[in-house]
DNA sequence: TCGCCATGAGTAACATGTTACTCCAAGTAT
DNA sequence: ATACTTGGAGTAACATGTTACTCATGGCGA
């Protein structure tokens, strides 16, 4: 009864390629430590435990290459990388340039269908909250963002920003439980759903901001925890997030 | 006498692979017209155009999609993608929100060296100029950008904007001559040069933003006069690049 | 005990084989 | 002439074969 492909079609008319679903599987397998970041694979083995041949295998290793998750070894294997505090801090620099002024554009933008379906998400993050279930929460994390950039209008902006939480999932994951503040991330999108309900562009660019800052800093002192790169963050992050200086 | 790899090594200390140069073959084909957007080609006569496999090329153009240069067609080929009004004017958007910045953060941080180095690319782009040459006008402009990313110390951000400048290029290549403002272009640089010289943030952001923004009309010039995608330009633009509203 | 070198297992990169699909164009019925 | 079928050429996606490389391991001499 149950299909052999689960999620197949998205929407896109055609069935998934191999590919694709390689793709899906290296990520998935990322999320519940099946692959073990730092460790070496190999495409040969990865390939007969998915019952499949190199050939997608491959392709879809390169493709998750181009964006950083993993790292090939010539004649030696792939590792699934584990960003450091310098990528991670980078990766918050660019999200702030570009998640900010698209809550500003979603806020002015938004329908009344925008609107109910954000704060469905918003509902489903606090269900999440309550129930404990921090996959779910990341999951609905990451559509109320979605749904907020895919509102700003902009293909590329959303495609970039999904390519780079991708990269920073597997330091998030499992981890905020310990700083039991799954509760305090949940809590600061609600400034940010309110002024895009009210439609204030300013309001809205400034909650993005705080939120995206304060997830940036959990993370930093997360990657900081795991591995021995000591605290030099602070340095980093005024280097590269620090507010451009307004004056001269 | 003359090696069978142009402009091999990089600096990497390996040698560059086949997929590599395969990607440098095809972006140089886009550029000298070998290769004409729209048109429908194929992996197996590229490759034994090339003289390699099926393999390297494959994977090549698989990396070129990722950034949106080629599409495959299943079972039909891949075309050379010529990016519409709409793709211009997101990928302007996203120039502005990370190349300003970058601009301000590379003012603070420049050295004696990097000031040198980019009055050199400066220098050269003048020289290009009087001598018509916009192929290596292009190269000049591109690496005084490139320089000025690296400076801000975003590996990301330079990464991304790399790979959109790829997707345009073939769109500004010989039709800036066309209106004549070759010349244009290359004076909007001295400000941006001038403020990072006497270390002025703001002052470098606000002329990277001039830059880029008149850039960016040019280019939206061209794309709707070559394809017939008539002129809601503007309200694209304002969307999308217009400035975010400040008050409420 | 310690350093050196041969050897072989395992790999990414590259090459070639196979399959199921798309489309075009030439035929055939109407 | 027009619609409708049909065959075949050409293709991306997927599978498998080959090569040249990296590195761990174990023997061998000091």
């Amino acid at each position: 009864m149950s299909e052999p492909s689960a999620e197949a079609a998205d929407r896109s008319g055609r069935p998934p390629t191999l590919t694709e679903r390689t793709i899906e599987a290296v990520r998935e397998g990322i999320r519940n430590g099946t692959l073990v970041p730092g460790e070496l694979y190999s495409v040969y083995r990865l390939a007969d435990e998915l019952g499949v041949s190199r050939s997608p295998v491959r392709d879809a290793l390169l493709r998750l290459a181009e964006t950083g998750m993993v790292a090939f070894e010539r004649n030696r294997g792939f590792r699934v990388v584990l960003p450091g505090a310098r990528e991670l801090t980078e990766i918050i620099a660019v999200r702030l340039a570009l998640e900010v002024p698209a809550a500003q554009r979603a806020a002015v933008r938004a329908t009344a269908a925008d609107r109910a379906a954000l704060q469905n998400e918003y509902e489903a993050m606090q269900v999440s909250v309550t129930a404990g279930d921090e996959t779910a929460f990341m999951m609905h994390d990451q559509r109320f963002h979605g749904l907020l950039l895919e509102l700003a209008g902009n293909a590329h902006v959303t495609r970039i920003i999904e390519n780079l939480r991708d990269a920073t999932r597997l330091v998030g994951t499992s981890t905020i439980r310990t700083s039991r503040s799954l509760e305090d991330v949940y809590q600061e999108h609600l400034p940010i759903l309110d002024a895009i309900q009210q439609g204030s562009p300013s309001t809205a660019g400034a909650a993005m901001r705080r939120h995206l800052e304060s997830t940036g800093r959990l993370l930093l002192q997360e990657a900081a925890r795991k591995s021995d790169t000591n605290l030099k963050s602070n340095a980093l992050w005024n280097d590269l997030v620090g507010h451009p200086p307004v004056g001269e």
